[in-house]
DNA sequence: CGTAGACTTGACGCATGTCAAAGTGCGTGG
DNA sequence: CCACGCACTTTGACATGCGTCAAGTCTACG
């Protein structure tokens, strides 16, 4: 299993089970920005993020808008209950997609049981992510959520390079490429908490700002205390996610 | 189809092609207050809802609670992708659930590929749900988490109750079995904010609280539209779940 | 370089949390 | 049957974390 869980909104990480169903998939690139899924359209398309990074969201008519979930190499978005898609899909940025017919993916899970019964699993862990986030916004102070973003951003980093030691060096130093507001707007925050609750990490000595778009965790033990016992990098993720 | 999807936790609305597992099953019953799951405890169980209610939480090592959701019946629960629970479901008026071991289940999807796809399908709109108290607990204001809440129960209600008519008048009475410190917990927010926020509903005359769990919905539509416009009488719920 | 978008910072306000007390309903035992 | 007591709810006064508004600064890219 190369893939992950962690990713949200009806995202999968991709099992071998379901990789090669992209195979010989075509192809899709996006600029930062561009739209992948239109909200409300048909949903007879899904799609595997072969590179590069894009965001799920839900709009309302008023302009609030909650981002769902990042996804990164190897997550699988696009599959609903319904017939049209509920939610958002743009590319954070430059990002190449692989795409497939709905129909050819349900076909794929009615004639494969172990495939259908590995999609279920992962379907089970996806909303066991979706109510992490949950707990986090209904409970987690600011910069505990910025706290526990963080992690999560070295725990994806950490599953897609396939690095098993959870104390590798260079897992410390984080890529946000995604803007203030985009965070803001998936920790149910706004831009300039986001900024203050980094400035603040930082005057604790938990992490250091390098660039806008980077982050050094000085003190890990400390920011998973910060973010309470719930650490993405749990046995249960860990063990679920890890095979080789 | 029975049943419903509204409720979460890896929590399904039944179907038919789910009851007949807990048809002959043991049943148990339980008091206010006790637990029918507890978290970190081995998952080998699932359970089905026969009447009362339930509620699943996640709760911290500092005591802090999230509920994640509100169970009623034919809803389903103790299905995970991990050995373990990782929510604990304790009853919130006396209930009643029907046992069945999870391997049993499990051999059940495994064997009858409508049931698999029904339970996938019904999953998908689980975790649609999650989504929604995600979107919920990031963007709106407290006044307008309890409008949706009080939509949310009028929904339950009438699926419940099997009830075609969205202006049927019983429909605008709705029963809060749980106390106020538990809807602050599943919304995210403090006991007195939930008070307060129904006496300003009723100041403004959406609501009338007839007695501590009871209010009455004096003007649906425009407690719809504090709400926003994703009542969960939308279209796409309705059409899912009100199949004969 | 120069401009535009993104980020940071500061001052201030408000929604919600906190703490405390009074009110309400309900079961129990005298 | 009444009255006491306990748990829950409501309300009030006050505190504070986060949002809002408005400058300013940085950075990327032409």
């Amino acid at each position: 299993m190369r893939g992950h869980a962690l990713a949200m909104i009806l995202t999968l990480g991709s099992h071998d089970l379901f990789l090669d169903i992209f195979d010989a998939a075509p192809v899709l690139d996006l600029h930062p920005g561009e739209v992948l899924i239109h909200a409300g359209t048909k949903a007879d398309q899904v799609f595997n993020i072969l590179n590069g990074m894009v965001m799920a969201h839900r709009t309302g008519s008023d302009g609030r808008r909650q981002i769902l979930s990042f996804l990164v190499r190897n997550n699988f978005v696009g599959l609903t209950s319904t017939d049209d898609y509920f939610f958002t899909v743009e590319a954070v940025v430059e990002t190449r997609v692989a795409i497939c017919s709905r129909s050819a993916l349900m076909e794929r899970l009615n004639n494969d049981p172990a495939a259908e019964r590995t999609y279920l699993n992962m379907l089970h862990r996806v909303l066991e992510d979706a109510y992490d986030l949950v707990y986090s916004l209904g409970q987690r102070t600011a910069i505990e959520r910025l706290a526990v973003f963080l992690l999560y951003l070295r725990y994806w980093h950490r599953i897609c390079e396939n690095i098993v030691d959870d104390q590798d060096a260079h897992l410390n130093r984080v890529t946000l490429p995604m803007k203030r507001e985009d965070i803001a707007d998936f920790l149910g925050l706004k831009k300039e908490t986001v900024s203050r609750g980094f400035r603040q990490l930082e005057e604790r000595a938990l992490i250091h700002r390098d660039e806008h778009s980077h982050v050094s965790i000085l003190n890990l033990p400390a920011l998973r205390e910060l973010a309470g016992i719930r650490d993405f990098a749990s046995p249960r993720h860990l063990s679920a996610n890890l095979q080789p």
